[in-house]
DNA sequence: GATGAATGAGTGTTCATTCAT
DNA sequence: TATGAATGAACACTCATTCAT
């Protein structure tokens, strides 16, 4: 609703165009070899700029991999919020959030090797990043309205909270793309095939349902 | 039971030392930065050895890392061997592993890091690591004991795959550890907390219970 | 005949200066220890500049040494084309050949031991620069010319092939500098000495000039 | 001729064996990479013994190296030595020793690359050996012997120095072995052939008797 | 005479970053 | 805004050599 906004003019076109430029590669590349493997010289070669573009947008190659970082939150969000899953029943919506969890991190596996390679640093970036905490109450506030209109409707088990949901629902789609190489390699299963994410998908919303789902009398 | 062994010399036993020193500092070392954060001049130095014994005993960077791998789940291995499971009742074994796993990565936050590194290099480590894959089998045979009994007995839904479980398992207990940081600065949760691990054993255990319980008549 | 070429900035020009600074000191080096035996930051000391700039002209020390041998080439032949031999009557030209020959040896040991190391590697190197090949016609077709006019005029003996007398010329030419101490040494002779020099073109002049010439009759 | 030598014990042939082994691993090492390029390692490795043999006879690098150089000297001067000369007429006897020098280069490129090595270094370990400036007065004298011979039977020139003969016959041997990667790239011509080694054999004896050889009245 | 472990100085190379234009 | 050249500290790794047994 910023009105009054003047056009934007040629070159504050271009500079955006700049940036967007190398915050795309700079994803790819921080994601794909982590903050410390990745390489600045490496970045702004891939970039339609140099890398003294870089330096004068990012600053630094931390203010760079914060932005990314920044960035990287800021489309999950959006992501969830363009679902709408208060508009179903309870039994369909906690589905429906799983469902679309496991496939957000499925199809997003550089958004998940960016949060496992964040928390190798001990999440020393996000923690500057302000706007962080504030934008995670939408899908916890979700869940809470979820798990009241189900555990009134009678098919949930009341008192249960949607954190500790969120945090089951992650937890097996999140591990499910993180620990790929390794499991594969420990126990010959590859997550990463068609089937197995199908076959998964299903599996996590029976684990989550089973836990939530009110006993029968 | 090895025989007519001949002792070790003073010589060979300093070098084991001098090996194992140096593995264990590399441990932490790679855990705490990653492989590309790490750095061998700062493992060296805080061995009692110097920079040329890390290259001698283990050839290069990669080697160093590639030792530490093997021997983090040696250990997992080890630990898990220790414990007996087959002795229990279904449910209580099941429950058992579960509360091990569980303990096993809050303990070993080193070793959690390590794996999320290993597949953030997409596991190009792991992958020659001979003993790698047959070593896992131990876990999921016990676990397909437990389920076939617990299927028999009545109080587990037949047909359960134990890899699933052991997958269902893990992610729980891995995800624990692994993304403490960014879910404290997203939920304003801190898993490490002694609160939040007891609280979150028995929920973990209560998720993979309700999943393969038989549902009542 | 370059037209319309911008007029090189004064980055340009220091930048220019600067390759040429660490070439003309890495010839010396190369020269002077061979590949192996030079030191990258023996050869940065020597410079103006640092070692960090000889990575960024030139990539790697093995870059740099291309770099310093293709240089060395680009020069004798430079210095050949210089003379023009074409102008004078067979016998006359050929005695300025090998004479000119003889005397940029004489005058280039840091040539002739570029070469010498080149051949230890075994031409590794030499082989991966592509003006090479070519280049070195001027001199056998300008040897083709002189043979066959001195054939027609009667002074030379017919069909002898002007590779085999430029391998003649070089031979004689060349080990007069590379073998200078070897040769001191076993046989107490300085082929370095003014004397010597002066001696050894004639007789090498000599021992050409006998073996094209046609035999009286 | 040595009398009352006490036979050797074990110990001293076997110690003797650990020398030559090692010497002659050196000879190929030193001679394939030069002294500077060379690896006491990879020399021991390639040894049926250890490291520490080498420094324990030949005392380092330099030691090893000298020692290889001196051997390799003995062993050409014996080849001279067992070919006799003195009993062929002056051309024959002349066609000969240009013949077996050509011959011994080409046979022993492990030689050839010696020599430009230790000329690369200035002589400065040839200059250590004191065996060297007198062992190779046999050829010279062989050479004057020849030539005066040759005068006296009016088939050669009087006045040729023998030292002129010998430089001029080593230099077209040893080019043909020591610049046979820059020839060959330079000018398409393998000198390794066995045809071309034919040819140039013929041509060397052709080119130094028509320039010793008394010219006819 | 022989062996494997150890050493310190050095050796080629790369890093993130800044400067001059 | 944009660019190529420049920088110094750090980086992984190797060298010839020696020590303890």
């Amino acid at each position: 609703m910023e009105e009054d906004a003047k056009p934007l003019s040629k070159r504050q076109l271009t500079a955006i165009k700049t940036r967007e430029d190398i915050l795309e590669v700079a994803y790819q590349e921080f994601s794909e070899n982590g903050f410390a493997g990745a390489r600045v010289d490496e970045i702004a070669e891939k970039t339609q700029t140099s890398k003294r573009m870089v330096y004068y947008h990012f600053g630094s190659k931390e203010g760079l991999y914060q932005a990314v970082l920044e960035r990287a939150y800021e489309r999950i969000r959006g992501h969830e919020q363009a679902a709408r899953f208060e508009d179903l029943a309870p039994e369909q919506a906690l589905r429906a959030i799983i469902s679309h969890n496991f496939d957000y991190h499925f199809e997003q596996p550089e958004f998940v090797r960016l949060v496992m390679n964040e928390n190798i640093m001990k999440g020393e970036h996000i923690a500057q990043i302000p706007t962080m905490k504030s934008r995670n109450q939408t899908i916890i506030a979700a869940l809470a309205d979820i798990l009241r209109r189900g555990a009134e409707a009678g098919v949930f088990r009341p008192g249960i909270d949607p954190i500790d949901v969120h945090t089951t629902i992650s937890a097996l789609s999140f591990y499910n793309v993180s620990n790929r190489y390794t499991f594969r390699e420990n126990f010959g299963v590859d997550f990463a095939s068609a089937a197995s994410r199908a076959r998964r998908r299903v599996q996590i919303i029976d684990v989550v349902m089973r836990w939530v789902k009110r006993e029968p009398d």
